[in-house]
DNA sequence: GCCAATCTACGAAGACTTTCGTTGACAAGT
DNA sequence: ACTTGTCAACGAAAGTCTTCGTAGATTGGC
Protein backbone atom coordinates (compact mmCIF):
# COMPACT_ATOMS: atom_id res chain seq x y z
CA UNK A 1 0.00 0.00 0.00
CA UNK A 2 3.14 2.03 -0.13
CA UNK A 3 2.52 3.53 -3.46
CA UNK A 4 4.54 2.30 -6.32
CA UNK A 5 7.79 2.95 -7.71
CA UNK A 6 7.61 6.07 -9.67
CA UNK A 7 9.12 5.71 -12.94
CA UNK A 8 12.22 8.07 -13.90
CA UNK A 9 9.62 10.46 -16.06
CA UNK A 10 7.45 10.32 -13.27
CA UNK A 11 10.35 11.11 -10.51
CA UNK A 12 11.21 14.40 -12.52
CA UNK A 13 8.06 15.47 -12.06
CA UNK A 14 6.97 14.77 -8.52
CA UNK A 15 10.23 16.52 -7.73
CA UNK A 16 9.07 19.74 -9.35
CA UNK A 17 5.61 19.04 -7.95
CA UNK A 18 7.41 19.18 -4.35
CA UNK A 19 8.96 22.19 -4.96
CA UNK A 20 6.29 23.92 -6.32
CA UNK A 21 3.23 22.45 -4.55
CA UNK A 22 0.12 21.86 -6.11
CA UNK A 23 0.37 22.72 -10.02
CA UNK A 24 -0.94 22.89 -13.30
CA UNK A 25 0.58 20.61 -16.01
CA UNK A 26 1.65 23.89 -17.86
CA UNK A 27 3.23 25.27 -14.23
CA UNK A 28 5.40 21.71 -14.19
CA UNK A 29 6.11 21.49 -17.83
CA UNK A 30 7.84 25.16 -17.64
CA UNK A 31 9.43 24.22 -14.17
CA UNK A 32 10.87 20.99 -15.70
CA UNK A 33 14.76 21.30 -15.89
CA UNK A 34 16.01 21.13 -19.46
CA UNK A 35 13.14 20.73 -21.30
CA UNK A 36 13.20 17.70 -23.07
CA UNK A 37 10.21 16.48 -23.57
CA UNK A 38 7.14 18.02 -25.01
CA UNK A 39 4.30 19.56 -23.42
CA UNK A 40 1.84 16.56 -24.34
CA UNK A 41 4.49 14.30 -22.60
CA UNK A 42 3.88 15.59 -19.64
CA UNK A 43 0.52 16.00 -19.67
CA UNK A 44 0.23 12.24 -20.60
CA UNK A 45 2.91 11.44 -17.99
CA UNK A 46 0.68 13.72 -15.25
CA UNK A 47 -2.75 11.47 -16.35
CA UNK A 48 -1.11 7.84 -15.77
CA UNK A 49 0.74 9.58 -12.47
CA UNK A 50 -3.27 9.90 -11.62
CA UNK A 51 -4.47 6.87 -13.03
CA UNK A 52 -1.56 5.13 -10.77
CA UNK A 53 -2.38 7.15 -7.54
CA UNK A 54 1.16 9.02 -7.29
CA UNK A 55 -0.84 12.39 -7.91
CA UNK A 56 -4.13 13.43 -7.33
CA UNK A 57 -5.78 16.37 -9.34
CA UNK A 58 -8.81 19.01 -8.75
CA UNK A 59 -10.51 19.09 -11.75
CA UNK A 60 -13.00 21.95 -10.59
CA UNK A 61 -10.80 24.75 -12.47
CA UNK A 62 -10.07 23.98 -16.92
CA UNK A 63 -6.43 24.15 -15.85
CA UNK A 64 -6.80 21.11 -13.46
CA UNK A 65 -4.30 21.31 -10.57
CA UNK A 66 -1.95 18.23 -9.63
CA UNK A 67 -0.47 17.52 -6.14
CA UNK A 68 1.68 15.13 -5.13
CA UNK A 69 0.28 12.12 -3.34
CA UNK A 70 3.22 11.40 -0.94
CA UNK A 71 5.35 13.80 0.65
CA UNK A 72 9.35 13.94 -0.77
CA UNK A 73 10.30 12.14 2.44
CA UNK A 74 8.15 8.90 2.19
CA UNK A 75 8.68 8.41 -1.89
CA UNK A 76 12.69 9.39 -1.19
CA UNK A 77 12.69 6.81 1.40
CA UNK A 78 10.97 3.72 -0.21
CA UNK A 79 13.33 4.56 -3.07
CA UNK A 80 16.27 4.29 -0.60
CA UNK A 81 14.74 1.20 0.57
CA UNK A 82 13.79 -0.21 -2.87
CA UNK A 83 17.89 0.50 -3.13
CA UNK A 84 19.41 -1.00 -0.70
CA UNK A 85 16.92 -4.40 -1.04
CA UNK A 86 17.66 -5.11 -5.40
CA UNK A 87 21.70 -3.68 -4.77
CA UNK A 88 22.95 -4.30 -0.98
CA UNK A 89 21.05 -7.39 -0.37
CA UNK A 90 19.15 -5.04 2.37
CA UNK A 91 22.27 -3.89 3.68
CA UNK A 92 21.51 0.12 4.91
CA UNK A 93 24.35 0.49 6.09
CA UNK A 94 26.35 -0.48 3.17
CA UNK A 95 24.13 1.59 0.91
CA UNK A 96 25.33 4.60 3.42
CA UNK A 97 28.93 4.00 3.38
CA UNK A 98 28.78 3.69 -0.07
CA UNK A 99 27.12 7.11 -0.49
CA UNK A 100 29.14 8.89 1.68
CA UNK A 101 32.38 7.88 -0.36
CA UNK A 102 31.14 8.20 -3.31
CA UNK A 103 30.81 11.85 -3.30
CA UNK A 104 32.12 14.59 -1.41
CA UNK A 105 30.18 15.85 1.43
CA UNK A 106 30.65 18.72 3.52
CA UNK A 107 32.12 19.49 6.74
CA UNK A 108 28.99 20.75 7.56
CA UNK A 109 26.67 17.57 6.45
CA UNK A 110 29.04 15.73 7.93
CA UNK A 111 27.99 17.27 11.21
CA UNK A 112 24.56 16.97 10.62
CA UNK A 113 24.64 13.49 9.78
CA UNK A 114 26.96 13.19 12.94
CA UNK A 115 23.85 14.79 15.13
CA UNK A 116 21.48 12.26 13.56
CA UNK A 117 23.42 8.99 14.32
CA UNK A 118 23.55 10.82 18.07
CA UNK A 119 20.09 10.76 17.92
CA UNK A 120 19.59 7.18 16.84
CA UNK A 121 21.59 5.71 19.36
CA UNK A 122 19.63 7.66 22.09
CA UNK A 123 16.80 5.28 20.89
CA UNK A 124 17.94 2.75 22.52
CA UNK B 1 32.33 5.08 -20.36
CA UNK B 2 30.79 3.83 -16.34
CA UNK B 3 29.02 0.82 -17.74
CA UNK B 4 25.52 1.54 -18.10
CA UNK B 5 22.93 0.71 -15.09
CA UNK B 6 21.54 -2.83 -14.70
CA UNK B 7 17.94 -3.14 -14.85
CA UNK B 8 16.80 -5.23 -12.43
CA UNK B 9 17.06 -8.94 -13.71
CA UNK B 10 20.51 -7.92 -14.50
CA UNK B 11 20.81 -6.71 -10.87
CA UNK B 12 19.97 -10.28 -9.25
CA UNK B 13 22.36 -12.18 -11.65
CA UNK B 14 25.23 -9.51 -11.38
CA UNK B 15 24.81 -9.90 -7.20
CA UNK B 16 25.18 -13.57 -7.80
CA UNK B 17 28.40 -13.05 -9.81
CA UNK B 18 29.44 -10.96 -7.03
CA UNK B 19 29.22 -13.47 -4.05
CA UNK B 20 30.48 -16.72 -6.41
CA UNK B 21 32.84 -15.05 -8.40
CA UNK B 22 33.05 -16.68 -12.21
CA UNK B 23 30.04 -18.95 -12.97
CA UNK B 24 28.35 -20.67 -15.56
CA UNK B 25 24.41 -19.92 -16.18
CA UNK B 26 23.67 -23.38 -14.47
CA UNK B 27 25.44 -22.30 -11.22
CA UNK B 28 23.86 -18.49 -11.31
CA UNK B 29 20.75 -20.09 -12.02
CA UNK B 30 20.54 -22.50 -9.34
CA UNK B 31 21.90 -19.79 -6.95
CA UNK B 32 19.06 -17.60 -7.78
CA UNK B 33 17.04 -16.71 -5.26
CA UNK B 34 12.67 -17.42 -5.36
CA UNK B 35 13.85 -19.69 -8.90
CA UNK B 36 11.10 -16.91 -10.45
CA UNK B 37 12.27 -17.44 -14.16
CA UNK B 38 12.95 -19.79 -16.04
CA UNK B 39 16.43 -21.13 -17.52
CA UNK B 40 16.17 -19.55 -20.72
CA UNK B 41 15.42 -16.32 -19.43
CA UNK B 42 18.45 -16.40 -17.09
CA UNK B 43 20.83 -17.66 -20.41
CA UNK B 44 18.66 -14.62 -22.14
CA UNK B 45 19.89 -11.95 -19.87
CA UNK B 46 23.10 -13.20 -19.21
CA UNK B 47 23.70 -12.76 -23.04
CA UNK B 48 22.33 -9.50 -23.45
CA UNK B 49 24.44 -8.73 -20.13
CA UNK B 50 27.39 -9.54 -22.50
CA UNK B 51 26.61 -7.42 -25.05
CA UNK B 52 26.32 -4.56 -22.88
CA UNK B 53 29.03 -4.89 -21.27
CA UNK B 54 27.80 -5.91 -17.98
CA UNK B 55 29.57 -9.03 -17.90
CA UNK B 56 32.27 -10.78 -19.78
CA UNK B 57 32.73 -14.84 -20.76
CA UNK B 58 34.99 -16.95 -21.03
CA UNK B 59 33.82 -19.40 -24.18
CA UNK B 60 36.37 -21.98 -24.18
CA UNK B 61 33.95 -24.61 -22.83
CA UNK B 62 30.99 -25.21 -24.02
CA UNK B 63 29.29 -24.07 -20.84
CA UNK B 64 30.73 -20.27 -20.61
CA UNK B 65 32.08 -18.48 -17.85
CA UNK B 66 30.81 -14.95 -16.93
CA UNK B 67 32.04 -12.75 -14.92
CA UNK B 68 31.28 -9.76 -13.63
CA UNK B 69 33.15 -6.42 -15.17
CA UNK B 70 33.38 -4.32 -12.45
CA UNK B 71 33.72 -5.04 -8.79
CA UNK B 72 30.25 -4.72 -6.94
CA UNK B 73 31.58 -1.33 -5.12
CA UNK B 74 31.81 0.16 -8.46
CA UNK B 75 28.39 -0.65 -9.60
CA UNK B 76 26.63 -0.06 -5.91
CA UNK B 77 28.21 3.27 -5.90
CA UNK B 78 26.84 4.21 -9.15
CA UNK B 79 24.02 3.13 -8.22
CA UNK B 80 23.78 5.12 -5.40
CA UNK B 81 24.88 8.56 -7.51
CA UNK B 82 22.25 7.81 -9.43
CA UNK B 83 19.52 7.63 -7.26
CA UNK B 84 21.16 11.17 -5.39
CA UNK B 85 20.44 12.75 -8.85
CA UNK B 86 16.99 11.29 -9.49
CA UNK B 87 15.20 11.50 -6.03
CA UNK B 88 17.25 13.91 -4.01
CA UNK B 89 18.60 16.47 -6.94
CA UNK B 90 22.16 15.09 -6.26
CA UNK B 91 22.13 16.12 -2.73
CA UNK B 92 23.82 13.24 -1.23
CA UNK B 93 23.96 13.91 2.66
CA UNK B 94 20.08 13.83 2.57
CA UNK B 95 20.06 10.37 0.83
CA UNK B 96 22.51 9.22 3.67
CA UNK B 97 20.10 10.42 6.29
CA UNK B 98 16.75 9.10 4.54
CA UNK B 99 18.64 5.76 4.36
CA UNK B 100 19.73 5.78 8.16
CA UNK B 101 16.39 7.03 9.30
CA UNK B 102 14.63 3.98 7.06
CA UNK B 103 15.85 0.93 8.63
CA UNK B 104 16.71 0.38 11.63
CA UNK B 105 20.85 0.02 11.70
CA UNK B 106 22.70 -1.77 14.68
CA UNK B 107 24.51 -0.31 17.51
CA UNK B 108 27.78 -1.86 16.09
CA UNK B 109 26.87 -0.68 12.55
CA UNK B 110 26.47 3.08 13.31
CA UNK B 111 29.89 2.80 15.00
CA UNK B 112 31.35 1.75 11.69
CA UNK B 113 29.71 4.23 9.83
CA UNK B 114 31.36 6.77 12.60
CA UNK B 115 34.32 5.05 11.76
CA UNK B 116 34.12 5.91 8.47
CA UNK B 117 33.20 9.98 8.76
CA UNK B 118 36.69 10.10 11.33
CA UNK B 119 38.61 8.94 8.37
CA UNK B 120 36.47 11.08 6.34
CA UNK B 121 36.89 14.33 8.25
CA UNK B 122 40.41 13.83 8.53
CA UNK B 123 40.93 14.05 4.88
CA UNK B 124 40.46 17.68 4.71
C1' DG C 1 27.07 -45.74 -32.56
C1' DC C 2 22.76 -44.09 -30.29
C1' DC C 3 19.86 -41.84 -26.82
C1' DA C 4 19.19 -38.61 -23.29
C1' DA C 5 20.68 -34.62 -21.01
C1' DT C 6 22.66 -30.08 -21.32
C1' DC C 7 24.08 -26.12 -23.48
C1' DT C 8 23.91 -21.93 -26.67
C1' DA C 9 21.37 -19.31 -29.82
C1' DC C 10 17.40 -17.30 -31.93
C1' DG C 11 13.12 -15.13 -32.25
C1' DA C 12 8.88 -13.58 -30.85
C1' DA C 13 5.34 -12.25 -27.53
C1' DG C 14 3.65 -9.30 -23.81
C1' DA C 15 4.20 -5.68 -20.68
C1' DC C 16 5.70 -1.16 -19.63
C1' DT C 17 7.62 3.54 -20.68
C1' DT C 18 8.14 7.53 -23.17
C1' DT C 19 7.09 10.00 -26.96
C1' DC C 20 4.04 13.14 -29.56
C1' DG C 21 0.34 14.09 -33.24
C1' DT C 22 -4.30 14.99 -33.51
C1' DT C 23 -8.83 16.07 -32.00
C1' DG C 24 -12.35 18.49 -29.72
C1' DA C 25 -13.66 21.52 -25.83
C1' DC C 26 -13.22 25.86 -23.86
C1' DA C 27 -11.61 30.76 -23.25
C1' DA C 28 -10.23 35.33 -24.39
C1' DG C 29 -9.73 39.05 -27.14
C1' DT C 30 -11.27 41.88 -31.15
C1' DA D 1 -19.55 35.99 -33.74
C1' DC D 2 -14.81 34.74 -35.26
C1' DT D 3 -10.24 33.82 -34.71
C1' DT D 4 -6.49 32.49 -32.01
C1' DG D 5 -4.56 30.21 -28.25
C1' DT D 6 -4.71 26.86 -24.43
C1' DC D 7 -6.27 22.77 -22.43
C1' DA D 8 -7.45 17.65 -21.63
C1' DA D 9 -8.03 13.39 -23.85
C1' DC D 10 -7.00 9.73 -26.88
C1' DG D 11 -4.37 6.61 -29.46
C1' DA D 12 -0.56 5.02 -31.75
C1' DA D 13 4.38 4.42 -32.42
C1' DA D 14 8.99 3.28 -30.90
C1' DG D 15 11.96 1.62 -27.50
C1' DT D 16 13.16 -1.39 -23.70
C1' DC D 17 12.67 -5.36 -20.54
C1' DT D 18 11.39 -9.86 -19.34
C1' DT D 19 9.68 -13.95 -20.60
C1' DC D 20 10.13 -18.53 -22.67
C1' DG D 21 9.45 -21.97 -26.65
C1' DT D 22 12.02 -24.08 -30.01
C1' DA D 23 15.96 -25.50 -32.61
C1' DG D 24 20.59 -27.09 -33.21
C1' DA D 25 25.09 -28.45 -31.29
C1' DT D 26 27.75 -31.09 -27.98
C1' DT D 27 28.65 -34.22 -24.35
C1' DG D 28 28.32 -38.52 -21.62
C1' DG D 29 26.54 -42.99 -20.70
C1' DC D 30 25.17 -47.41 -22.31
Amino acid sequence: MAGQKPTDAELKILRVLWDRGPSTVREVFDALPDNDSGYTTVLKTMQIMTEKGLVTRDESNRSHIYKAKHKAEQTQRSLVKDLAARAFGGETNKLVMQALRAKKVSAAELAEIRELLDELEEQK
